[in-house]
DNA sequence: GCCGTTTTCGGCCCGACTGTTTTCAGTCG
């Protein structure tokens, strides 16, 4: 309920804004942003405490408790009804273009009648924009570009977007008494970075029975298909979702079949038939009789693998390879040869390392941030706050980081031999590849962490000897998120990894998997690229509030995609080799 | 529309960048 409201709230904030209206948007959007981070379900704090606990909500106030009162108790917001009218055109779809705002949507569609990104497209494809003031010529092949990317990017959702309901999901259905195993499986549980749908799988003594809870889920919309082993659905978030129910004796089969991918489903089928054998999702089977059976002639198939995923790869002649590895590049062949890597587990991850408090632009203040991250179990994290010239999300002065490193100092008084919390910071990369805080306050922190924050469309070369200079300062440790692309958003600033990994390993500056659900920077491939260079990666979530440091579970699984063992990451390092690694 | 150690009014992180403008509007973060 938190998350439908705050989408209404966010498309309200956008009407608002094209209209010119000052501060009501931002209320709108702080309280959106409050909703989705709010641990209680909305509809439970009203029904527990009435309005007065809504409007304890932070960022709610007298009239936003009112409509959340209203959204509760009529799935609608009459203001919201009443704007859309007013505004016949799909305004959170134009405007989630790049270069798009609420106003510029606007302006579309009364000049040109443009109602929707198809509107757009032929608009744009006609040249009408040509004639509108504002439009020229390098706008419109702008707007072209992100149009397409935005097509090619529909129906793709972020892995962190959909996760956690997918565990929810799974939850909710091992409660179900004829359930005997359920699991993700898809490029969900191959930690795929954006996924198109939601795979699960289940075996059950009475299928028709999860059938039936399965379908009644409360999330669910649309219902496309309801069988005994199989049946889909459409959630509220608008993604699909396919459970299949099969047989105990063919669980591991099925679990592999249905995880992929599809390449590594192939070469493994190809192994089975050079053995005689045949490879399904009902399991691995060999085949009685002769050889090269004729049309209509009877087999008996005898299944020699299949109730477990482990025991179909031993009888594939193979070690087990995970899931996040199971792309067809190369892991059959190490697993036939044994020499697979040990891949990183979440546990050997011990603190995190880019994080922001509220010296910042992040939203919870470093002692909270360290209170959670004790609560994980981390043994330090590094407080990353923006610097200066991000005026933005209020970077900050040299004056307010030797400030901020005086609190460091007497939390850590505070924390001693709990968990320690590193004077870190995320400066900016200027244009010309200078940092914009000093050497000699940089050389007091534990932590420097160097980022890219604007001028992104310089070319390759230029990019890559601009980064380069920032890696080449002694004080820089680890370079964030390097390519700056965020998904389904923007793509990344162009960079020869060639070079910047070899610099990477020269001047020991690690490389960030950022775990951040919409950068995973780098992407899993350039981390085993990073991998045959020998350099080591940082891991760290970029959180702005608490709520936010789990999300490095997906960084882990960008690092396991990219083949990383604990030993490639400076951060499975224990507190006392890590602060000396960073002193060197 | 929210909020309050300037508390029922008056302020609200706002600067950089872009493309387009001839002094700026809109977007982004």
């Amino acid at each position: 309920m938190n998350r439908e409201i705050a989408k209404l709230f966010r498309l309200i904030a956008q009407y608002l804004y094209a209209q010119n209206i000052a501060f009501k948007p931002q209320a709108y959007e702080r309280a959106a942003q409050s909703l989705e981070i709010y641990e209680k379900d909305v509809s439970d704090v009203y029904h527990e405490h009435g309005l007065k606990g809504l409007n304890e909500i932070p960022g709610v106030g007298t009239a936003l408790a009112e409509k959340i009162q209203e959204y509760i108790r009529t799935k609608k917001i009459k203001q919201l009804e009443q704007l859309k009218k007013q505004f016949p055109f799909d305004m959170a779809s134009l405007s989630a273009i790049e270069g798009i705002g609420p106003k510029t949507a606007l302006k579309l569609y009364k000049t040109l009648k443009v109602k929707t990104l198809a509107d757009l497209e032929r608009a744009l494809a006609q040249k009408k924009l040509e004639h509108i003031k504002g439009f020229g010529k390098k706008t419109q092949e702008k707007l072209a570009t992100h149009v397409a990317f935005s097509k090619k990017s529909a129906g793709t959702f972020l892995l962190g977007a959909v996760y956690d309901d997918t565990l929810v999901m799974r939850k909710r259905m091992a409660r179900v008494p004829c359930v005997r195993a359920i699991e993700i499986a898809g490029s969900i549980r191959r930690m795929k970075e954006t996924v198109h749908d939601i795979d699960m799988l289940a075996v059950s003594e009475n299928p028709k029975a999860l059938m039936d809870y399965f379908v009644s889920l409360p999330t669910i919309v649309e219902i496309y298909a309801k069988g005994i082993t199989k049946s889909s659905v459409r959630l509220e978030s608008g993604i699909d979702v396919d459970l299949r129910v099969v047989p105990s004796e063919s669980w591991g089969a099925a679990l592999n079949y249905f995880t992929g991918s599809k390449e590594h489903n192939v070469a493994l089928r190809e192994i089975a038939i050079s053995k005689g054998w045949k490879l399904n999702e009902y399991g691995l089977f060999k085949i009685a009789g002769q050889r090269g059976p004729k049309r209509g002639t009877a087999h008996k198939e005898i299944m020699i693998a299949g109730k477990t995923e482990e025991e179909l790869y031993e009888k594939l002649g193979m070690d087990y390879i995970e899931p996040e590895m199971r792309e067809n590049q190369g892991e059959i062949e190490m697993a036939q040869k044994g020499t697979l890597p040990e891949l990183v587990k979440l546990q050997d991850i011990n603190g995190d390392l880019q994080m922001h408090s509220t010296w910042s632009d992040g939203k919870n203040t470093i002692q909270e941030m360290a209170m959670a991250a004790l609560q994980l179990g981390y043994a330090y994290i590094a407080i990353t706050d923006h610097t200066k010239s991000l005026g933005i999300a209020a970077g900050m002065d040299e004056r307010q980081i030797i400030r901020q490193m005086k609190e460091i100092d007497l939390l850590n008084k505070k924390l001693a031999g709990t968990l320690r919390i590193l004077k870190g910071l995320e400066v900016n990369i200027l244009k010309n590849g200078l940092l914009d805080i000093p050497d000699v306050l940089l050389a007091k922190m534990d932590m420097v962490g160097a980022a890219v924050h604007s001028h992104f469309s310089m070319s390759k070369r230029d990019m890559t000897e601009r980064v380069m200079r920032a890696m080449k300062n002694p004080h820089v440790d680890i370079l964030f998120h390097p390519t700056g692309r965020l998904l389904l958003q923007r793509e990344g600033y162009e960079l020869d990894f060639e070079k910047v990994f070899a610099c990477a390993k020269q001047t020991k500056t690690a490389i960030e998997i950022n775990a951040f659900p919409n950068r995973l920077d780098v992407n899993a491939n350039l981390t085993r690229m990073g991998k045959d260079f020998g350099i080591l990666f940082s891991l760290g979530t970029d959180s702005h509030t608490t709520h936010q440091l789990d999300v490095m579970r997906f960084g882990v699984g960008v690092a396991r995609r990219g083949w990383l063992e604990a030993k490639n990451i400076l951060n499975t390092k224990l507190s006392a080799q890590l602060i000396a690694f960073l002193q060197t």
